[in-house]
DNA sequence: CTGAAAGCGCTTACAG
DNA sequence: CTGAAAGCGCTTACAG
């Protein structure tokens, strides 16, 4: 590996001369510039990012913490954190959780050892309350996306009320009068929001609360037990919300078995949506999740956090758009 | 931040001492080291990768590149490697190049400033040839994955002779005698190899070598067009196989428009396939990759070349399995 | 069983 | 316009 010292004695300059030819920090006469520049080409020197890090106390990378790298809105968040992490100049370290809280407790462990200059992190669904005590005793930021909390951290995530409302207004006047609206592990403050949103909804459209179903719960059979039993019911919902792509995929899954057509036996509608999501037929009705300005947000989030860590914390709501396609029966192509 | 000064100077030791404690390098009177790990809790006292990293000119961490972090099998061949890194104690430096080249040089030369033990990477398509010139003349290990090459480094990929014959004898045993390969990008080492295997697979079931058709191209705009200009032929072929998740989404759009249904007007068959596939009506026969034994497999051999730089180079071919489903009319349920 | 000190490869005042 | 030297936070022979 070649050093700086290497490079200064084949240039027969100091290393301080070879440090600030690198970064530009002071003029140098152009022509020892160019004798630097030929050395560090002819002895393939590649600074050391740890070195530089280390003096600096800076490393200019920051950490990326996602649930399921896999899933497509979580894909897309990357993206867009990449992407400003570019702009802003900082390398991207990326570890995946799984939704598995031990993995994201070693993943955030590993960060810091590191010495990232901060942290962006979707939390497992399952993580402790406490798991972000760390960051309080502690000075690099920590910015939360898409999987927001109470605790006093820049956040950035996705409006859920008002889209919730939407829907649920939607199908009320299509004729809906019983919506089954799928929640799944409402630990996740995402899945809650839309849980409670969709009270509110159900009153302001004017619907009774009875006859509505609500299934909340961290189980995937469970949740595909209570699917199945509320579409066995005499007075069974005609409509249903799913409010992830894992539980729309649940609830098609039964759906497609009991042979339901969409949407003449039930109307469907998902929060956030398939990859390759026109191959299906009919095409659903989604939530677009705005994942890429999310990611974005929190990496622009971060990087002002990182410039000044006295400002009062924000928290970005971004809204998202709904499409309306076949599978709520619109007027908009199947 | 708390340093091992800190926390000798509270334990009464010197730093020796704490990172003997630390890493348990050396025996320590076990009252003097209840003693350290007390003052180590008390000062959340944290050790600094780098400085560690810089002294033992080993960073316990590995970079892995992906061409689409998004992508279900990279997806999972992500899992794999993260699985096995984490066994042989290594942390992973995720990054993503989009299949963009110059975003895959940045993200080498970015892993390489921080002084990885070593590098997966799974190139992107347009990648030059010289792009892994800097590994040759340098000792930082490299494992391709997945997307392989002629160069002397450790592969591993997936089989694509067999199961492409296989497939192809298939399709010719149901009667099929006009059958279209669609190879999308043949600077795809993999996709290039199953355009390969087609023709002799064609020649070995029998069929004639007019009425296949080829599809090979960078541009998705061109491939689509070939495949529309194929399936308006009036000797159109009755069966189409596509050589990845892309170009199968592709394929399927037109077959859709069209309204051919499958397996009757045109029997499809992919390699890859889709995250929940189960969803797909009727659901499609997939040669599935073994994306996460591919993943394992990658970081095993990483390991071992960062352990043994002058053992003979491996190639790694993992042989995938065959779905059979309904889109190519078997008997397995539709 | 433990400590003092060199050194990993850089950046950055300080001095000229 | 340039160089000598301190120091970032560790690990690890060396010495006792």
């Amino acid at each position: 590996m070649t050093t700086m010292v290497k490079v200064a004695k084949l240039a027969g300059v100091s290393i301080s001369t070879v440090s600030h030819v690198l970064n530009g920090t002071r003029h140098v006469n152009e022509e020892t510039r160019q004798r630097v520049l030929k050395a560090i080409e002819d002895t393939s020197y590649r600074q050391d990012a740890l070195a530089r890090a280390m003096r600096r106390s800076k490393t200019d990378s920051i950490g990326l913490i996602v649930s399921d790298g896999g899933e497509p809105s979580f894909a897309e968040m990357i993206r867009g954190v990449e992407q400003a992490a570019a702009r802003h100049g900082v390398t991207l370290l990326l570890a995946n959780s799984a939704e598995d809280p031990q993995r994201e407790a070693r993943a955030i462990q590993a960060l810091l050892e590191r010495r990232v200059d901060g942290i962006i992190l979707a939390q497992a669904a399952g993580s402790a309350p406490d798991a972000l005590a760390v960051f309080a005793q502690q000075e690099t930021p920590l910015v939360l996306m898409d999987r927001l909390s109470d605790l006093p951290f820049d956040q950035v995530g996705i409006e859920n009320r008002q889209p919730t409302a939407e829907l649920v207004a939607h199908l009320s006047a299509q004729g809906h009068q019983r919506i089954m609206l799928i929640a799944g592990d409402t630990r996740v403050a995402t899945l809650r929001e839309r849980l409670e949103a969709f009270d509110d909804a159900v009153t302001r459209a004017g619907l009774p609360a009875k006859g509505q179903v609500k299934i909340a719960a961290a189980q995937a059979d469970v949740v595909d037990a209570q699917i199945e039993e509320a579409l066995d019911r005499p007075d069974r919902p005609t409509a249903a919300i799913a409010c992830s792509t894992v539980l729309a995929a649940a609830a098609l899954r039964i759906i497609q078995r009991r042979r339901l057509r969409m949407p003449e036996d039930i109307a469907f509608a998902t929060f956030d949506g398939f990859a390759y999501a026109d191959l299906f037929e009919p095409r659903l009705t989604t939530v677009r999740h705005p994942a890429f300005e999310v990611g974005v947000t929190a990496a622009d989030l971060l990087a002002q956090r990182i410039e000044d860590k006295t400002a009062a914390h924000s928290l970005v709501r971004i809204a998202p758009t709904i499409e309306y396609r076949g599978s709520t029966g619109s007027a908009a192509v199947s």
